[in-house]
DNA sequence: ATCTATTGTATTATTTTGATACTATATAAA
DNA sequence: TTTATATAGTATCAAAATAATACAATAGAT
């Protein structure tokens, strides 16, 4: 997506000639930890901004296999659950909308970008949002061109963003609500053993709502997909859990279904 | 969308400059008559080529506004339930790509459009996708420019369609059925009274699946938003059914938290 | 008056849910 | 060693939802 252009002080240039005009493709990248449920955003190099990882499409490329494409190269990880979940065609989506952030923008923006890069980056997108589900602990998140760093936020503690990435955030997680039953939350999010208490605490984080844990306990275990491990010792002055990990066929089936439940 | 040009053979040019390059949207409206849900087609003046309601996005409207503003074109109704619900971007989505169409397009591709929209409407597009509901019975659907007529289909009698538009129409449908809890189907659907046997039918055939009748009868009269109105007499030799029509508001309520039924 | 197909409602068993209680246990504190 | 404590696993029971079936009511045809 990047050319360097060399001998001048703007030394990178958007690929504006092989790329899809109008279109670009966002990224809510989702994963768990600390009993939360946290979101990957970039930093961009100048102002305090913080963003979606996103991308442009290449014309010889799908739009899935943009959104893909840009995932992996952020998270350096491969065959993750990518979900697209909705579009935003505002046509006040632009860089210079949002107020509060104007007079940082025009200070500096792009600097190190050539001007026609200037002027595309500036224009009109519609972007097709993706929701994707990782284990945190495998990933060792990269920034792109544009940013100097990556962060994970927990969902009820984000940065302003630009553009309308706020509301973007917000349609995925109602969308994440409304499908819970049919997204393959569990083994996406969650390490590969868990405890029924980490399960619990993803679907309230999700929910924002809490749960009754010995229904929520019964239900689980009753869709026989869990396969119980040997105990975690914590060292807290309690009995310990046991460890589970989930039968992804049976699982896979499950949610592809829907798995009935109500919460 | 359109400018005439006077005094050639190509007497119809898009209005390229004003519109959102490489973005389109689709709409799969649906109705429900003879106690089957369809959905309505343009049928090309060139070839015998069907397609789903579809344009192009101003530069001037939101992504959302041009979904509407082709939806209130095509059947002259205003306020009507609108959703998006999947955005198309395979690189192969271009209008010569089904081998079976290919030789009737290369001979009768758009004959009445000058040079540069031929060239614009055979680019590769991202479209976003919508869905609609009306009431057949209030609509007097119109083809657009490039049509000759607009007819409904039963969803399991479908012609082939242009571009992708079968596996759009797929997707409107696994999405309705996903989403049926949260999707006011009835009130949009159906005419303004109705009887319990008409609005069973409309989910029987959203949900392709036999329900029973007693059953479904306790569900949804349970819900407390329909109100019994005076008997219709069909003249068949049987109990005449109640009409019902639907508390708005309520329903309104139900549909935005989501109707907690399994089928 | 009788027949027939459909309607409205009831009945019953089964399953699911929600709220609560009870026992088990790993470690800390006494 | 004993006791305390917080969490885990499971059980219980009433309420609600669901599925399958039955039955009486009735508009019009015969």
């Amino acid at each position: 997506m990047i050319k360097k252009t060399k001998g001048k002080t703007e030394n990178l240039a958007i690929d504006i000639d092989n790329l899809l005009p109008g279109n670009s493709v966002d990224c809510v990248i989702f994963g768990f930890e600390d009993q939360q449920l946290k979101i990957l955003l970039l930093k961009w190099k100048f102002g305090n901004l913080w963003t979606l990882p996103g991308g442009f499409i290449y014309k010889t490329e799908d739009l899935d296999s943009a959104a893909r494409r840009i995932l992996e190269e952020r998270t350096n990880l491969e065959n993750i659950f990518l979900n697209q979940f909705h579009s935003f065609g505002n046509i006040n989506r632009n860089l210079l909308h949002k107020a509060f952030k104007k007079e940082e923008l025009e200070k500096n923006i792009f600097y190190n970008l050539d001007e026609k890069s200037r002027k595309w980056i500036s224009s009109r997108f519609i972007t097709t949002s993706y929701l994707a589900f990782i284990d945190i602990k495998n990933a060792s998140p990269k920034p792109d061109y544009l940013s100097e760093k990556c962060e994970w936020f927990p969902i009820d503690n984000l940065p302003d963003l630009i553009y309308d990435h706020n509301d973007i955030i917000k349609k995925a997680l109602a969308y994440i609500r409304i499908q819970l039953n049919y997204l393959p939350v569990s083994i996406n999010l969650l390490p590969h053993k868990f405890t029924m208490q980490q399960l619990q605490k993803l679907y309230e984080d999700i929910l924002k709502k809490k749960l009754v844990r010995s229904n929520f306990q019964r239900k689980m275990l009753k869709l026989g997909i869990f396969t119980r491990m040997e105990k975690e010792f914590t060292g807290s002055p309690n009995k310990a859990p046991y460890l589970y990990c989930i039968d992804k066929p049976k699982y896979s089936e499950l949610v592809k279904r829907g798995i009935g439940f109500s919460y």
